[in-house]
DNA sequence: CGCCTGCTTGACCTCGCTCAAGGCCCGTGG
DNA sequence: CCACGGGCCTTGAGCGAGGTCAAGCAGGCG
């Protein structure tokens, strides 16, 4: 077991915890899965009896239609718990990839089980989890179902960075950034040619730079601004500072 | 207080509750509020302490665009808890509006809080069905993004027909639908007259009727096929029959 | 009766898609 | 050290699904 458990490492940072939820937390055994770019660590259909932590690494929830179009509906990134809600929902519904290498820290439903039980608090924290991975649901919704290209990917960019700044793997507006333009296709239901023109667009104008695993933005404000990006759906309860809130426009 | 308490009559149509569950619930105090059709009972920003459970009519989640653009994110129907997120979510990302004329039973989160201390099993129930909505979202990011104009709504269409089955609001295929073209293009990200001429499209192939508040499917298996339809996403728990499962395609 | 909301139709336009090539970078093997 | 191959990115040309604009229509309600 690693020095500090990762998901007491996770927690402690949202609440204040009490000796006795911070034992009970750091018992929970974890196993610390490597594994390659593009592999499908869920599927559909699947069943699972553990739920993991991103360590390191990216990775995408992704639903096929049955004519094989693959859509994206959402990126995690180091910190995240991608399949916590298979906690609760027996069938899994989407296939999770891993975009780049990865390390996950896989823990078993029956060891969490008796935490929720006995500690409600750590419940709370850990619905609040799903909660807010639904809410970037529906702004995606809103970005596929409403923004032209342009905002659409500017959105998607600035969501990214803003996580993972909140994870503190981003410096200077610049962070790494594992995902293809054929990814960012399937994330934001546009064509790869369209995307690369479109990210042309946005280099052009100065707003951001992309390529070579980096993503790094320059005029955030103005990028937000493009995307209509108000950063209250992620609901952080530290204020992520340099992305305007939405009583700031 | 109403014979029954809305609430009870929902867990209990899930789980089997042991009679001390079932006092604890009883006992939760509701205020049923009338609302009519075309009125915001959830703004974005706010900081609700209740949840509400829709006892009649229907509701969207919607967001906003800045240019002004709205993207409807969900329906809720009788049954629905559409804004028990805010009982994690300190503050509310989306709008809910009526779509008809509602019946609406408000719960205190102060009453709902002590509920969940006591009672793990109500806790992961209500866990549950908030992963449920999510898995929704998810279904909808995959919908608007991916599916042509003419899946896209069949699947919209279905998906209402099934969930109405379910809360027994539906029989012969048939179900009260007041919703107009316009709510249904906002729900899909299509423009009111594609919407129109796409509907015309699936009546003509003999598949649906929608109109004057109600949507007839004629030829579900046809319909859930072209729609690329597969309703384990909605978790139900008791098997609903006559929509194909992902297996049988 | 007249109006308002929702539905329908036609004409035209455009954003983003498809198809098809070519270019660049990097890792592998000769 | 260089040739080769395979991702990934880039560019061009043509097209089509769906959008916009602008009317007309129908039914329910005051």
């Amino acid at each position: 077991m690693p020095p500090l458990h990762p998901l007491l490492l996770k927690l402690e940072r949202a609440l204040p915890l009490t000796p006795a939820e911070r034992t009970a937390l750091a018992s929970v055994p974890i196993r610390v899965v490597e594994v390659e770019a593009d592999e499908q660590v869920i599927r559909t259909g699947d069943r699972p009896s553990t739920s993991f932590m991103v360590l390191e690494g990216f990775l995408a929830t992704s639903k096929l239609t049955p004519e094989g179009r693959r859509q994206i509906m959402t990126f995690h990134i180091p910190g995240d718990l991608p399949d916590l809600l298979s906690l609760h929902l027996e069938v899994l519904d989407s296939d999770i990839w891993t975009l780049s290498d990865c390390r996950l820290a896989y823990m078993e439903h029956a060891d969490l089980w008796p935490l929720c039980q006995e500690f409600p608090r750590l419940t709370a924290y850990l619905w609040r989890i799903t909660l807010v991975d639904a809410s970037i649901f529906r702004e995606w919704v809103l970005n596929v179902g409403q923004r032209p290209a342009l905002p659409r990917i500017a959105h998607l960019l600035c969501e990214i960075m803003a996580r993972m700044e909140v994870a503190g793997l981003a410096h200077d507006g610049s962070c790494p950034f594992p995902i293809t333009q054929s990814v960012l296709a399937e994330a934001t239901g546009l064509s790869i040619v369209h995307v690369n023109r479109t990210l042309q667009d946005l280099r052009a104008q100065g707003l951001l730079s992309v390529g070579r695993g980096r993503l790094t933005i320059h005029q955030r404000a103005a990028l937000a601004d493009l995307a209509g990006f108000h950063i209250e759906y992620l609901h952080l309860r530290t204020l992520a500072p340099g992305w305007a809130s939405r009583t700031t426009t």
